[in-house]
RNA sequence: GCGUGGGUGGCGAAAUGGUAGACGCGGGGGACUUAAAAUCCCCUUCGGGCAACCGAAUGCGGGUUCGAGUCCCGCCCCGCGCACCA
């Protein structure tokens, strides 16, 4: 029982006991459809849509629900201010996480994953999130799938879908393909072996094709600048030039015949470019290498394919072998000898190299190795075309051509445009944009995935599935382990593997791989709103509502890869008609990370937050707000376990000050002033996903509010409801009811902010001198400068700190008074 | 290496160029209680002082400004991402 200075209510009401109240409202929500969205009637529309969790089997993480709080706050608060809000949640099942889980602990993924989400939509529903979970959805489910084989099917239409050869992890000792997460250092997670890689057929979207749109419609996004940089950067635009380096014919002269086309940023360097080198796999290797040197490089080659896709280390030593075979330099006429290293890269550029030693580190590198020719092409402003290099001078700002013929003298950046012109001039160059972009491998030698939809015939060649013979099942097979035939287990089912071809009826084969995950959550977001129209992947009209989404939250690690796939996928829909809009999220913002007491949480460490045992001992609404309160939303912050009773308290002060609220007599206008205060620090920091402080100002309202002995006014409690009901909602619910309220709080409208009533009429006014804070005066709000200075000097304690004449006063109205002397 | 976000009390953190440390945790003291828990009140950046007060302080060094945690230049350290991208 408390003794608190505010007496108990007489008619004590009971406390304040959260595990009552939320099933309560649990309960009301769900009979009454409360978090059920009016979809085709509500006004307003707002999509306030959240990244879909992966349903693992340990059950919903505390980061999952701290991204899930703060998106539930958003999309509370918008529905507050009038919208109609659409709040769905689904899962994302499918995936490489699943099926190696599966395979260890010996489940079959399609008896685990009903199971954990079924555990995740009981945790989910404690959490007290107002999603609608009549339009949910599981991408592993048939009814969805079918429609992401459909989202296949319009990129293979579009010829956006290609096959070809590409690199895999493959683990020569478990005889598997490898994802990248699988490979650590070099070597399989599972034996240690060390990975090769191997090329196979494997389809490919051509996401480069699009790379310059999806770079310059980032400019119009309401998105966090880090996740456009981030976006920028992978990308990855680059502005240089196609050089054609033509074969030496044998007589110091050029041939004709295919010239080695090569990539660079850096046109004005070619005077110092004294070799080339391909990348091993190079289609042009074969025909350029001598007889000589036939053995070295296909040792070479061979060595090099069998290094591991994933962990190039950056700072090991050089290698590389010699063709044979010469090039000729379109600037200086000069044979130059062509090499084969792993340092050029077949993805980037065109797989080839001019090398300039001197003004490349990597070049140089390889250079001091192999006793190449180093040429100075580029003096720095201390340098002469003479000064030796001792490394590479990259510093181009600050360069300007030498050793480089007529162009001598001329500062880079022009040397870059007028050596390109040049030689364009002699059709030896064209100015070109490449990106660091390429094309996205959706295949997966894999089990748990949609089957590609398409079916090999030997007369026909590879077939689409026709749309109306989706889905294409994933059959239930008991051994869903990759095998050492390097293909999708899938292969092993004959009855499914042979089915007819849809355009001859001969019999074809299905292709075994399945899709990426990635292309699961590529067009998800289209769906929810259409869920359960079965005849289409989503409702034209429904669409056109409420897409594009209006607010997207999610982690920062999918701010790079699922973005823009979802962004690609977004645009080739835009670009068949089937949506008004090409860029899907409108609004994005990224969450941080929650640490435990300083330390990344893990199961190792034990320090792996329960989520059911603190709504379980503290309720949801004190743990979702906890969430909020430990620090700013895009950051993240540190979960200390006591900190939680903070704000346990300031609910159960809430509650009592909701008990004793009385409407006889006025509300105190100091306190209707701090509270005004409060709606407008609220409004304003929600938006900003600023729930840290707006938190905080509602505890400090709540503080004012119970200073002295007095009972609380309803008019001063009332809209501190409204105000705290996006943070903790079932508290906020059987608080408004008990107002006497029959429609849920979240429908009551946004507390009205009333600047007059908000307005101080004294304000602290800081008094310096020459810059050092001396005293504080309290005067009225719109004092004058003048009388601000009198007061000031009339004090004592300001006025010893004028030692002389004063010779500038600065007055910022309201704040501060500066006396320089 | 490149990119990116940070560095403020014992701790989590606040601060449109204008009173650094709001709010909360923890700690100390007190009230209530037979007692404890809960609740309430006061104190809590550091140093000096009985106090009024004085001085120092936002990773380090400079600069701009009447005034800098905030802006500029040069460093150091930590987290995250990418990693030979020509």
């Amino acid at each position: 029982m408390t003794t608190s200075n505010i007496p108990v209510p007489s008619d004590d009401s009971g406390g304040y006991d959260p595990a009552a109240i939320e099933s309560k409202w649990r309960e009301r929500w769900s009979a009454r459809g409360t978090n059920t969205t009016d979809i085709e009637g509500g006004e307003r529309p707002f999509y306030a849509l959240m990244m879909f969790p992966y349903p693992s089997a340990e059950g919903l993480h505390v980061g999952n629900l701290f991204a899930f709080t703060g998106n539930d706050i958003y999309g509370r608060f918008h529905r507050l201010q009038g919208h109609t809000v659409f709040q769905p949640l689904g899962y994302d099942a499918f995936g490489i996480h699943s099926e190696n889980y599966a395979l260890k602990v010996g489940v079959h993924p399609m008896q685990m994953i009903p199971r954990n989400i079924a555990n995740f939509r009981r945790q989910l529903e404690r959490a007290g999130l107002m999603v609608d979970w009549s339009r949910s959805l599981d991408t592993t489910a048939p009814e969805y799938y079918r429609w992401t084989q459909w989202v296949f099917l319009q990129l293979y239409k579009q010829g956006l879908a290609y096959k070809k050869k590409g690199a895999v992890n493959w683990c020569p000792s478990d005889k598997t393909v490898l994802a990248n997460e699988q490979v650590i250092a070099g070597a399989c997670e599972r034996c240690g072996t060390l990975v090769e890689q191997r090329f196979l057929e494997q389809w490919f979207f051509r996401i480069s094709d699009f790379a310059r749109r999806l770079l310059d419609n980032l400019d119009a996004l309401d998105w966090s600048d880090t996740t456009k940089t981030a976006q920028r950067n992978w990308i990855g635009q680059s502005e240089g030039a196609r050089v054609a380096f033509r074969r030496e014919a044998g007589d110091g002269s050029a041939a004709t015949g295919e010239a080695i086309a090569v990539f660079t940023t850096r046109p004005d360097t070619i005077f110092g470019a004294t070799y080339m080198v391909l990348a091993p796999e190079h289609p042009m290797v074969d025909d350029l290498t001598t007889d000589d040197s036939r053995a070295a490089v296909a040792a070479y080659r061979d060595a090099s394919s069998r290094q591991d896709v994933v962990a190039r280390k950056t700072n090991k030593v050089k290698t590389g072998v010699f063709t044979g075979s010469f090039a000729i330099n379109p600037a200086t006429n000069q044979p130059i000898p062509v090499w084969i290293a792993d340092y050029v890269l077949m993805e980037y550029g065109t797989g080839a190299i001019m090398a300039v030693p001197g003004h490349d580190e990597r070049d140089y590198e390889f250079a001091q190795v192999f006793g190449l020719p180093i040429v100075r092409v580029v003096a720095g402003p201390d340098d002469s075309a003479t000064t030796p290099l001792d490394g590479a001078f990259t510093d181009d700002a600050a360069g300007r051509l030498v050793n480089s013929g007529t162009f001598d003298d001329l500062p880079v950046a022009l040397a870059k445009q007028a050596i390109t012109t040049w030689l364009a001039e002699r059709e030896a160059a064209e100015p070109v944009t490449n990106y660091r972009l390429h094309d996205w491998c959706i295949s997966r030698q894999r089990y748990w995935g949609p089957p590609i939809p398409i079916i090999y015939c030997d007369s026909c060649g590879p077939q689409p599935v026709p749309e109306a013979d989706l889905p294409v099942i994933l059959p239930d097979i008991p051994d869903f382990r990759p095998d050492d035939s390097g293909v999708s287990p899938l292969a092993r089912h004959a009855e499914w593997y042979h089915v007819a071809c849809p355009n001859c009826g001969k019999q074809g084969r299905r292709e075994t791989d399945v899709s990426d995950t990635f292309l699961d959550s590529g067009w998800y977001f289209l769906r929810y709103p259409s869920v359960g129209h079965d005849t289409e992947p989503f409702d034209a009209e429904i669409t056109r509502k409420w897409l594009p989404v209006d607010s997207y939250i999610g982690g920062n690690e999918h701010a790079v890869l699922h973005l823009l796939y979802a962004r690609f996928i977004t645009m080739v829909l835009h670009d068949m008609g089937y949506l008004h809009f090409e860029e899907p999220f409108t609004r994005f913002r990224a969450h941080g990370l929650i640490i435990r007491d300083g330390a990344k949480m893990s199961k190792s460490k034990g320090n792996v937050v329960n989520p059911d045992a603190f709504i379980e001992q503290w309720g949801a609404d004190s743990f979702r707000t906890y969430l909020m309160f430990l620090g700013p939303y895009e950051e993240g912050g540190d979960f200390r376990d006591a900190g939680i009773s903070g704000v346990r308290r300031f609910l159960e002060r809430l509650w009592l000050a909701s008990a004793l609220a009385t409407e006889a007599g006025a509300p105190d206008p100091a306190v209707m002033r701090k509270l005004h205060q409060t709606i407008a620090k609220v409004t304003h920091d929600i938006p900003r996903l600023s729930y840290n402080t707006a938190i905080a100002a509602m505890m400090e309202y709540m503080n004012v509010l119970r200073k002295g002995e007095r009972t609380p006014h309803r008019d001063e409690v009332e809209p501190m409801v409204q105000l705290v009901a996006p943070f903790a909602p079932h508290i906020g619910e059987e608080l408004w009811e008990r107002f006497g309220h029959h429609v849920s709080v979240f429908d009551s409208g946004w507390p009205a902010f009333d600047a007059d009533l908000a307005r101080d009429e004294t304000v602290q006014l800081a008094v310096q001198v020459n810059g050092k804070l001396r005293g504080t005066l309290s005067v009225a709000r719109d004092i004058t400068q003048e009388a601000a200075l009198a007061l000031a000097l009339a004090e004592p304690g300001i006025a010893k700190h004028v030692t002389g004449a004063m010779r500038k006063v600065i007055f910022v109205p309201g704040r501060l008074l500066n006396l320089v002397v």
